[in-house]
DNA sequence: CTAAATCATTGATCTAGATCAATGCCTTTT
DNA sequence: AAAAGGCATTGATCTAGATCAATGATTTAG
């Protein structure tokens, strides 16, 4: 049940059994069905979700009404509205499950209980954000400056696991792409080699 | 000399005087002449910088020797090169003064000095990440799903002091905007008023 | 104070990717 | 197993923004 979130923490710091015991008891277990939601943009944003088994993804709808892929989540990742949860105002993102998922929710409160008893939970943390925040820059930094092509191959390259679970116009649009055109560089791609 | 620094940390977290004087001795003032290079690709990224008073930017320059504007940086803001400051690798972006500038520079040995000495300042870093974080997904957002028009307006509203300091072309090329591109918005905004 | 860069603006094209539309293929649902 | 809704693919256009080019304006250097 816990094993994934277990790993996870102690690869990046080390916890007595004791730390690691009361973790546990502030993870909420949840199942949750494929295209149901986790959170809905409106909602207040009270928890951070860590994912076991399964496939999330996070999304905004604009004024057009047309979805955004923010973020996918597979097993090992933590999702939410990190923005709506720290501020603890409204989400502005929706997650919904793309497969049957497994998660553990964290609300607000049980994570602030963490950081008071777990001295080495701040710097988990820190660690955690600081990985997102570089993969984050990479992906701005594409989005701003290389073509469609380009955004493709390297999220080929960075998240080949994802890519083979979520649906191709999904990918389109975490890259900021029209499915067409994706489909239509994949056709490119492959005719290329 | 230290003033901007300590203003910026006990805004996020409060520290004793010893602790304040102990970051302090592990700082670095240095100046930095208007065009002046504080960092270049394939330095060795050993350091994080705070900007005291002036203005920097970080860039890449990519394969076709294009330039592409990653971050600016006015008084109050760190700028480096987070992902090889982090990692110890080399950096990838370059970073310049855009005005004659004075900063401090800390190395990451000294970092990791304050983090033992100073246990606050886990919590100040996890803070600082957690704002840059939440500014980067907004930009990347915006890069992903809105027009030039909009991130232009949005980068108007969201830091008009950086937008009256530095020269037009670098704003375009932060949007990821060709210059002629920007100044032709600039002037539809205008009329249509 | 003058010459030389550097920068913003404007006009005339070009093009990557969007949009519109139609077809067939898988998944779900019944 | 049949029907239906969601997907990927392909073709025919369209368009936002890029590119190329020229002209002033403003900054910088000598």
């Amino acid at each position: 049940m816990f094993d994934v979130l277990h790993k996870h923490i102690t690869s990046k710091v080390s916890l007595t059994p004791q730390e690691w015991e009361f973790i546990t008891t502030q993870c909420i277990p949840k199942k949750i069905r494929k295209k149901q939601y986790l959170l809905q943009a409106g909602d207040k944003a009270e928890f951070f979700t860590f994912v076991n088994k399964g496939c999330l993804r996070s999304y905004t709808v604009d004024d057009a009404g047309e979805e955004h892929v923010v973020q996918f989540a597979i097993e090992g990742w933590w999702i939410g509205d990190l923005s709506a949860f720290l501020t603890n105002e409204h989400a502005s993102y929706n997650i919904d499950a793309l497969e049957d998922t497994e998660v553990l929710m964290m609300e607000r409160d049980a994570q602030e209980r963490i950081i008071e008893r777990v001295p080495m939970y701040e710097r988990y943390l820190r660690l955690l954000l600081q990985g997102n925040y570089v993969a984050m820059h990479r992906r701005l930094v594409s989005a701003i400056s290389t073509t469609a092509e380009e955004k493709y191959l390297r999220m080929q390259k960075q998240y080949p696991d994802i890519m083979q679970r979520v649906p191709q116009h999904m990918i389109a649009s975490y890259l900021g792409l029209k499915p067409e055109t994706l489909s239509r560089i994949r056709k490119k791609i492959a005719s290329d080699k």
